[in-house]
DNA sequence: CGAATTTGACCTGCGC
DNA sequence: GCGCAGGTCAAATTCG
C-alpha cells in the first residue's frame, strides 16, 4: 500500500471512528518533518470498550490501561518511552521536536492520538477527530489558511485538572504545561460543548507558527483535548538547566502565588488547595509498563498555559528526566545541545520556557 | 510599564 | 448564495 492508499484508508477509518485504523495510520503517517517509522502490523478491529494494540509481543503481559471517555483502551507500552512525564511527551510528542527527536517519540504519539480517537469515538459529534492526512501544505499567505481543516494536527488527550476560577486560560481552565511557551490569543464557545476552546500560539519564538487548541472532552470533562497545529520553527526548549530552574522556581513562586490567592478568594482557595493543586496522571502513564504512580502538581491555581510552568513531577526522579534529556541532547542536534542559543533567554518576552 | 489575557468583531471554510 | 461555526485579530483590561 502506498502512501496515498494509506491516507485514504486512514481517512475512512477516522471518519468511521475505527480506532485501530487510526492508530495504524498514526504509526505510519509522516510526522512533521520526519517519517521514519514503519507501520506496525495491522491491529485488530476496534471493539467497543477495550482495544489491544499489538506493539511488542513480549510486553503484552504488561498493558497499560487508559481510561478515556467511556471505553477502556489498552495500549502497549512502547519500550523506549519510560518514565518520561506524559506532558513532556505530549509537548514534545514528536510534534515540533527536532526531526531526530520526533522519531523517538512517535510511538508515544501514536498512543496519544489513538487515545484521543477513543475520546472522539465517545463523542459522536466531536469535530476533533483525526483529520485525514493532508497534502503537503503550501506556504500560507495568511494565518487563517494555515490552520484550517486540511492541515496537520496532533491530538493529545490528557487528564484535566479541575476547573479553576482564576483568569488562566479557558475561562478558568488550568492547562497542564508543556515545555513550549504558549500565549493565548482567543477563546470560543464550541457548539454542542459546554466547554469553550482556548486558542494558543507559541510565544517561544517570534514567527513560530505552532498553535494549539485546548478544550475539555465533551464525553469526559475530566479529560483535556489538546490539538497541536503546525510546527515549531525553532528548537525544542528542553535543557537540563531549564528544567532544574523550573522545578525550583515554581515551588517558590507557587508559594507566593498561593499565599496571595488564599488571602483573596476563599472559594478559589478551596478549589486550589484541596484537589486542584495535585492530580494524578497514572492513568495516562501507559508508557510505563508497570504502573508508575506519577503525580503532577499544579503549583498554584494561577498557573496558565502560557507561563510554561505548572507541573512538578512526583515519582519521576530528576535523574530519570535528565537521562531522557541526555538521550535527546546527544542525538546530534546542534540546536538543542547549544542551549544558550535559545535557551538561556527567550526571544521577545519574559513569558518563556526559560522560566521553568 | 510591559506582557498576557479577555472578549467582541471580523474573516474564512464548509454544508445546505 | 447564504448562514453557521470555527479560527484569528486586536483593543481593552488585567496582572506582575
Amino acid at each position: 500500500m502506498d502512501m496515498e492508499e494509506q491516507a485514504n484508508a486512514a481517512a475512512t477509518a477516522a471518519r468511521e471512528g475505527d480506532l485501530a485504523d487510526v492508530v495504524a495510520r498514526a504509526n505510519s503517517m509522516p510526522y512533521s518533518a520526519g517519517a521514519r517509522r514503519q507501520a506496525p502490523p495491522p491491529p485488530p478491529p476496534c471493539a467497543a470498550g477495550r482495544v489491544m494494540i499489538p506493539y511488542e509481543e513480549e510486553r503484552q503481559r504488561r498493558p497499560a490501561n487508559v481510561a478515556c471517555g467511556g471505553g477502556e483502551v489498552t495500549f502497549e507500552a512502547p519500550p523506549s518511552t519510560l518514565v518520561v512525564d506524559p506532558y513532556l511527551l505530549a509537548a514534545a510528542g514528536g510534534y515540533g521536536l527536532p526531526q531526530q527527536h520526533q522519531h523517538q517519540h512517535q510511538q508515544l504519539l501514536a498512543f496519544q492520538i489513538s487515545e484521543h480517537a477513543c475520546c472522539a469515538a465517545a463523542d459522536s459529534d466531536d469535530p476533533m477527530r483525526i483529520s485525514p492526512p493532508p497534502p503537503p501544505p503550501p506556504p500560507a499567505p495568511r494565518h487563517q489558511t494555515i490552520t484550517r481543516k486540511n492541515d496537520v494536527r496532533k491530538v493529545v488527550c490528557i487528564p484535566a485538572p479541575p476547573v479553576m476560577s482564576n483568569r488562566a486560560g479557558g475561562g478558568g481552565e488550568v492547562i497542564p504545561s508543556d515545555l513550549w511557551a504558549w500565549r493565548k490569543y482567543g477563546q470560543k464557545p464550541i457548539k454542542g460543548s459546554p466547554y469553550p476552546r482556548g486558542y494558543y500560539r507559541c510565544s517561544s519564538s517570534k514567527g513560530c507558527l505552532a498553535r494549539k487548541q485546548v478544550e475539555r472532552s465533551r464525553s469526559d470533562p475530566n479529560m483535556l483535548v489538546i490539538t497541536y497545529t503546525a510546527e515549531h520553527n525553532h528548537p525544542w526548549p528542553m535543557q537540563r538547566n531549564v528544567l532544574a530552574g523550573y522545578a525550583r522556581a515554581h515551588t517558590h513562586t507557587a508559594a507566593k502565588k498561593q499565599q496571595k490567592i488564599s488571602s483573596s478568594s476563599s472559594a478559589d482557595n478551596a478549589a486550589s488547595s484541596s484537589s486542584s493543586n495535585s492530580f494524578h496522571v497514572e492513568q495516562i502513564n501507559p508508557i510505563c509498563g508497570d504502573q508508575l504512580p506519577v503525580s503532577c502538581k499544579m503549583p498554584d491555581s494561577t498557573a496558565t498555559a502560557g507561563d510554561g510552568g505548572g507541573l512538578l513531577f512526583e515519582g519521576i526522579q530528576p535523574d530519570e528526566v535528565f537521562a531522557e534529556l541526555e538521550e535527546l541532547e546527544t542525538d546530534n542536534n546542534p540546536m538543542t545541545t547549544s542551549a544558550n542559543v535559545y535557551g538561556s533567554r527567550g526571544v521577545s518576552s519574559n513569558y518563556e520556557w526559560h522560566k521553568f
